[in-house]
DNA sequence: AACCTTGAAGAAAAGCTTTTCAGTCGGTGT
DNA sequence: ACACCGACTGAAAAGCTTTTCTTCAAGGTT
């Protein structure tokens, strides 16, 4: 590489220890000698190994997002929008954002997880789509290590988190189906093991039967959040004898697939079938027809969990340490009254 | 931190150097000696030092992505479909991803470049939206330093680069206006310093001239790539007596911006006033309407940045090494005959 | 004159690996 | 019996900073 400190050093005529002190600001260093300190370093054309100073500081100024897909990943606009939130405030506090991609409990991710916690790869991570029983959150916690999440969990600590109202939102998607005269309605669910799975699933039997409806199983398909999926379960479900009238996909994705499907077979959204999503990402009010969805502000709760992040590293603790956001129901095109 | 290297020797009965060498499987070391480092490092749950190990090889197993903008950033399609193939590619190879923003020739946009030439920031970087007398190409360059971009230059040497036709592009799209009888046709590029600036307003004077037209300066418009900007431009070209009856704007997001004032004004895009775009971001296909625009292919140019980056940090020279692609006209509803 | 304080600067350790080079030991060839 | 070789292993350096602790000189106090 170049130039040390110790050249540095040399070339002012100070020991290493005084360099190093008059560059990093110091007050116990003479005026004149920081000055010819600042002199030498200039004219050599001093940059500090990054690598030294971290192993020495213990400290990165870095943050860690490891995104857990692997078909999509970063083409998914959801990841998208949400490591734009990360990344634009993680640059206002001066930290760099490190990404990298794992399928859900490969290994890859195993040690993603490890090196930061034990290898010193970043100084705290940002997790996103919790899964029931999560390890990660509780490898994380466990080793005391900087993190903030979003999405809940179900372990029995307490960790700074946002979150939207999964269940509530599906429950009010479910209701403006039921108002608009549906009855068959389906439900595009997440893969099982995602926290939130649950948590839709649960809106949806319960808003179901509330309303006096029983819930058929096999109008429940599961889907892992890409369009192709969307497409191809929905392709299941047209094929049975028992079509649905409506249907809920658990994200945007899945309901553009869902919509290909249906417009395949010559059918129009939002007439024949009606079709919701889940996020709003940007181009859901684009589509054709524009998508009913459900609101979640991705982008800005990135940038929560960014700042939360940056203030534990700080050592204080975030207020609130917990936020739960109610997602609204964003009605387009893409749904009708039942004909 | 934790458990570190000297502990897992003497655990194992071995010298640091040979717990060293036994887990970075050299074949040195008796297979009974490796097998009892092994279970020594299990057994303490040994995770090697990062920063230790960087500083000592000089290498990081990280790409840098420094990310030119200081508005939209990392919500501009453009920058995250770019990114999310490079991302996705250094994962396939077992690199991580270091992004950060900062506005074009900004102090922190130095310093970045800096700390990855002399720090070790980095092993190598990728550059977008090159620009003329490009420093950071030449910084690179002269330091001999990897790195791959997205765009030409104006330098004398040869570096490896992708990029897109520009001035063949934006010459298709002024002949498809004068194909549907435009004659009025505005023009809003983008900020003169960069590179591609040139090349499409070449693009757009030449072949103005080439059929005949008698391009007027103040059918030019600068905008700064966002949608707020094109809204701006399009603003004041609708305020002037002489309105044009057609726009090319340099990039989607400006175009989409365009689209808005157009509409504002009770207008129809495609019909009172046609709009192209340029990138053909995903989102192009489902505006309202669908935008014409140049199609490149964004992502899969991150990807081949990306490859390239890594074959140079393998000691190949990639092939080929620089390539140009021409984009493609893709006709939407956004523009129709002249009325 | 002895002692203390203060401001400034240096020696050396610490942070943890990787790598170079030297050394040991049993065995083999002559 | 001697030299040499091969297979392993270990001591120590190197990579570069930051930080703790010590030292030193000058000036002030009693």
């Amino acid at each position: 590489m170049g130039i040390t400190l110790r050249e540095v050093a040399k070339e002012a005529g100070v020991s290493i220890t005084t360099a190093s002190r008059a560059l990093s600001g110091y007050d116990d260093v003479a005026d004149k000698t920081r000055k010819e300190v600042e002199r030498a370093a200039d004219s050599l054309g001093y940059i500090p190994n990054l690598m030294a100073r971290r192993l020495k500081t213990g400290r990165t100024g870095t943050l860690g997002f490891i995104i857990p897909d692997t078909s999509s990943r970063l083409g998914d606009p959801f990841f998208s929008n949400f490591l734009a939130g990360i990344g634009n405030e993680a640059g206002n506090h001066g930290f760099d954002l490190l990404i990298t991609t794992h399928s859900p409990d490969s290994r890859g991710e195993h040690e993603s997880y490890t090196r930061a916690v034990g290898g010193g790869w970043v100084d705290g991570v940002i997790l996103v789509r919790t899964r029931y029983d999560d390890w990660r959150i509780r490898y994380l916690y466990e080793n005391n290590y900087p993190f903030v999440a979003f999405g809940r969990s179900n372990h029995e600590f307490e960790y700074p988190l946002v979150d939207e109202d999964s269940k509530a939102g599906v429950s009010q998607m479910v209701q403006h189906f039921i108002d608009l005269g549906h009855r068959e309605i389906a439900f595009l669910a997440p893969p099982a093991n995602l926290m939130f799975a649950r948590l839709r699933r649960e809106g949806y039997v319960q808003t179901m039967q509330d309303n006096g409806i029983r819930w058929r199983p096999d109008f429940i398909r599961e889907g892992n959040m890409t369009r192709q999926s969307g497409y191809e379960q929905m392709n299941i479900l047209l094929s049975n004898r028992d079509r649905p009238t409506a249907v809920i996909a658990c994200n945007d994705m899945m309901a553009l697939g869902v919509m290909d499907a249906v417009q395949e077979r010559g059918m129009v959204v939002g007439r024949d079938i009606s079709v919701s999503g889940f996020d709003d990402v940007p181009v859901a009010a684009f589509t054709n027809p524009p998508l009913t969805t459900l609101r979640q502000p991705i982008y800005d709760i990135g940038r929560t969990c960014c700042r939360m992040l940056v203030e534990i590293l700080a050592g204080q603790k975030p207020e609130p340490y917990q936020t739960l956001l109610t997602p609204e129901v964003v009605v387009r095109e893409s749904t009708g009254p039942k004909i």
